[in-house]
DNA sequence: AGAACGCTGGGG
DNA sequence: CCCAGCGTTCTT
């Protein structure tokens, strides 16, 4: 379908292809097909092709033309490496649509869309030449090194003689070494992408009746090992069909050589075969359950609503059975033959929501996150590529999977910030994206969520959406009582213990003398967050970048939550020589370690970046929660995302304050949404929850909203704050920012970027100005603010003038040095 | 992205 | 004068 046929597939036309390039380069690059490829050629295939001096990349094909390029003379392609294309007219479609409006490149796009599998590239390897022919006098100290390198290892990276040397610049050494016949120096395309591979053993057939079986074990009465291993393979014959030679090694106890032996006797016959990595898919469909009368209603809205309008929003209240309503939506689509891709914020796809899903589809469902690892996202993409999988549920990076005809996006959660990737470029919107990909299959969207984005609910309300409405929770749950804790109020009754008031600890006791379990939520990581000298007022900050340092107690140094930087804490003032150091502020270790001298009995939980590292970090912690071997869980807003647990009846919030008041348009909405949503974890099935917010101020807009349920509420006050603010739905944001390793040049450049701005696009222009963190890995940072208004004005035109502007910005000898990032719809 | 080229400044 | 480092340019 996308082979290419020129005017009747004459083969003696020569043909040329644009490529993108895996490269944060414009524009494409003209490649010449060689004689007698024409016909393997095709739009979406990949092709290696030799770019710059030595270097060879894996490059998409874009478009085929026979029309040669004038101005140059193009260089052949070295292979084409795929039988069929490896992404389709759609995933094309929507990297040039992500290219163009989020201002990037289409190799960008690319990096973010293949997994790295996929992507090959060469590296640069010297190896020793021939020690014969080899001229070994008059070497500089240099130069014996690298030699003497050479006959330790036989090839050596670019990288390693950097690190050799302990200089940045090697190659025109290499050059001369070369030069002198003394090195090669080659360029290694290897492939990423390596098939698992497994040892299958069989008996051999003479053995597999009961007579043959009897005469084999009593032929090895003098061999009791190898007759182990035969009763093994037998033993696991019984259960299962395939079985691999470490199965039966690890079953009988005996090492490879008895195998072997076996091997050479031909009783066992061995098969080497690839295996898919993705285990565990081949689950027996039981997922049977039955929608109850809300669910059955906002069912048969949904589909309604779609059938005018291609964007759906569902606003379900917390564990109003959202997940059901979805399978329902998604079996549906299946069984007319249509595929399904189900959006997740990467922190929600846990073993829970995958075994729930797994029930329903089996080894038709497809997972894609970034905990698989660059061989297991190759064998995903793989697998949607030829329809394998019919859902597939992934995070943000998922809607570049190569799907031939969607009929269904889901994207849950779809307030969620973390859907928009900051950096690098891409900087895309997965839900945006997602839209834009279903129009370019004519396939619906759903949106889901308890506390959907002001634009989206704007959207739905507007109508540009279709809107269903659950109010009420599965099986008859009721919305927790929310409580609010003035804390100036209880320090002045001396009812503050620690971080905790005396209700607060009040209702965490009660839950555990019942057997129920607690949920604090506190939004910071690590044990202090600053720390200062009492008597000069110096403050442990990090060296690259305007931040405090975190003390964190678990690695027992100070971190910058930046750049990674960590160092000794300080005892003594550097400043003052002071010891009078004190601890301002606290983060989840903390408030655990607090807790711990309370509750000593209680069995305390920590759930952060920080205690999930690891690929099943996550699930860990939060199966250890489920299965109630902790008591309490402390954590960051990860508890917040759309997590079951049947006897959580508390949830503690130590300090709403630091959600709310901080310089972003939209901090309200978002205190609102985390509230919100950690409120929804208590009180689940029969038993109606508890939610105290401790806060210095209670009687914030916000929190009282919160405690009444009130989303209407706060967005509607919110629109109104946004509409006379000029901020989105009603403008169009654009970011943009000046980094230089000077503060000066910085500031300098970011105000003649803010000048030629201001040429084309006038008022809409703010700035520039220091950001919150102003020095980021010792670079100087200045933002630059645009807001277009949404009526009346072409975006295609506003970013043909930004593009425009930033060339002419950076042919500016002034402005040498200075990094320009743009960010659109930063948010 | 990475390699080559040209300019600069340090060490001898 | 040589060489490392840095910025600039170009790659099809």
């Amino acid at each position: 379908m996308l082979e290419f046929t020129p005017g009747g597939a004459d083969t003696r036309t020569t043909l040329f292809v644009e490529v993108i390039l895996p490269l944060a380069i414009s524009g494409t690059y003209t490649y010449r097909i060689p004689n007698g490829w024409n016909h393997q050629v095709a739009i979406g295939k990949r092709v290696i092709v030799q770019f710059g001096k030595n270097k060879v990349y894996s490059a998409i094909i874009h478009r085929i033309t026979t029309q040669a390029p004038e101005r140059y003379e193009a260089k052949y392609i070295i292979d084409i490496l795929d039988d069929m294309p490896i992404v389709g007219d759609p995933q094309l479609q929507l990297w040039e649509w992500i290219s163009s409006y989020y201002l990037c490149t289409l190799g960008e796009v690319m990096q973010a869309a293949l997994p790295a599998a996929l992507k090959l590239a060469s590296e640069t390897k010297i190896v020793a030449a021939d020690k014969a022919s080899a001229d070994r006098s008059d070497l500089n100290d240099k130069e014996y090194l690298i030699l003497d390198a050479l006959d330790i290892s036989p090839e050596l990276k670019v990288s390693d003689v950097v690190k050799l040397l302990g200089q940045k610049t090697v190659f025109p050494l290499l050059k001369r070494l070369f030069e002198k016949g003394l090195i090669l120096i080659s360029e290694e395309l290897s492939a990423k992408y390596k098939p698992k591979m497994k040892t299958f053993v069989r008996l051999h057939p003479d053995y597999t009746d009961e007579v043959g079986r009897k005469l084999l074990l009593e032929s090895l009465n003098n061999a009791p090992k190898q007759q182990d291993a035969v009763l093994a393979y037998l033993q696991l014959s019984r259960q299962q069909e395939e079985i691999t030679r470490q199965a039966v090694m690890e079953a009988s106890g005996c090492s490879p050589a008895i195998i072997t032996a076996l091997m050479e006797k031909e009783i066992f016959v061995s098969e080497v075969r690839a295996v898919s990595r993705l285990a565990g898919e081949d689950v027996e469909i039981t997922g049977e359950f039955v929608l109850n009368a809300a669910q059955e209603t906002a069912f048969m809205a949904i589909k309604d609503r779609m059938d005018e309008k291609d964007v759906v929003l569902l606003h379900g209240v917390t564990a109003s059975g959202k997940t059901q309503l979805y399978i329902r939506l998604m079996e549906e689509v299946v069984a007319k033959g249509g595929h399904v891709l189900y959006l997740l914020p990467e922190i929600a796809l846990t073993a829970q929501i995958t075994e729930r899903l797994r029930v329903h589809f089996g080894n038709k469902l497809g997972v894609y996150h970034s905990r698989f690892n660059d061989n297991e996202r190759a064998e995903v993409w793989h697998k949607v590529l030829k329809g394998e999988y019919r859902v597939v549920v992934g995070a943000r990076s998922a809607v570049f999977l190569p799907f031939q005809s969607l009929g269904l996006v889901i994207v849950d959660e779809e307030h969620e910030t973390s859907y928009k990737q900051f950096d690098p470029a891409p900087r895309y919107h997965a839900r945006d994206s997602a839209i834009y990909l279903a129009h370019l299959h004519s396939a619906k969207v759903l949106l889901g969520s308890a506390t959907p984005s002001v634009e989206s609910y704007y959207n739905a309300r507007s109508g540009k959406y279709g809107l269903v409405t659950i109010s009420q929770r599965y099986g008859d749950a009721q919305l927790p009582e929310i409580i609010t804790v003035n804390i100036t109020e209880e320090s002045r009754k001396d009812n503050m213990f620690s971080y905790f008031s005396g209700t607060l600890l009040r209702e965490i006791e009660q839950a555990l003398a019942s057997q129920q379990q607690v949920i604090l939520f506190q939004n910071r990581r690590g044990h202090t967050p600053l720390l200062q000298c009492k008597t000069c007022g110096y403050i442990a900050k990090c060296i690259h970048c305007d931040v405090s340092l975190t003390y964190h107690k678990s690695s027992g140094k100070l971190h910058c939550h930046y750049c990674g930087f960590s160092e000794d804490p300080v005892q003594v003032c550097p400043a003052c020589g002071s010891t009078h150091i004190e601890s301002k502020g606290f983060g989840t270790e903390r408030v655990e370690e607090e807790l711990e001298i309370l509750l000593p009995d209680a069995r305390i939980g920590r759930l952060d970046l920080d205690s999930t590292r690891g690929k099943h970090g996550f699930d860990r912690v939060l199966t250890a929660f489920d299965e109630h071997r902790y008591d309490i869980l402390v954590g960051t807003q990860m508890v917040a995302k759309g997590l079951d647990f049947g006897k959580v009846s508390v949830i503690g919030i130590i300090n709403a304050d630091g959600l709310i008041n901080y310089p972003d348009f939209r901090a309200y909405e978002r205190a609102f949404s985390l509230l919100a949503q950690v409120s929804g974890r208590a009180g689940r099935r029969n038993r109606k929850g508890k939610v105290i917010i401790q806060s210095y101020a209670p009687h914030h807009r916000i929190i009282q909203q919160v405690m009444e349920h009130d989303y209407e509420g706060m967005f509607m006050t919110e629109v109104g704050e946004r509409k006379s603010y000029h901020y989105p739905p009603f403008y169009r944001l654009f970011r943009f920012e000046v980094k230089h390793k000077e503060q000066q040049p910085a500031h300098d450049a970011a105000h003649r970027l803010a000048a030629l701005l201001r040429e084309g696009l006038a008022h809409r222009v703010f700035g520039p100005e220091v950001p919150l963190v102003g020095r980021v890995r010792n670079h100087y940072i200045y933002g630059i603010l645009v807001k277009v208004e949404r009526a009346g004005i072409s975006v295609a035109k506003v970013k043909e003038l930004m593009k425009a502007t930033l060339l002419r910005f950076e042919t500016n000898k002034a402005n040498k040095g200075v990094r320009v990032q743009v960010d659109v719809d930063p948010y």
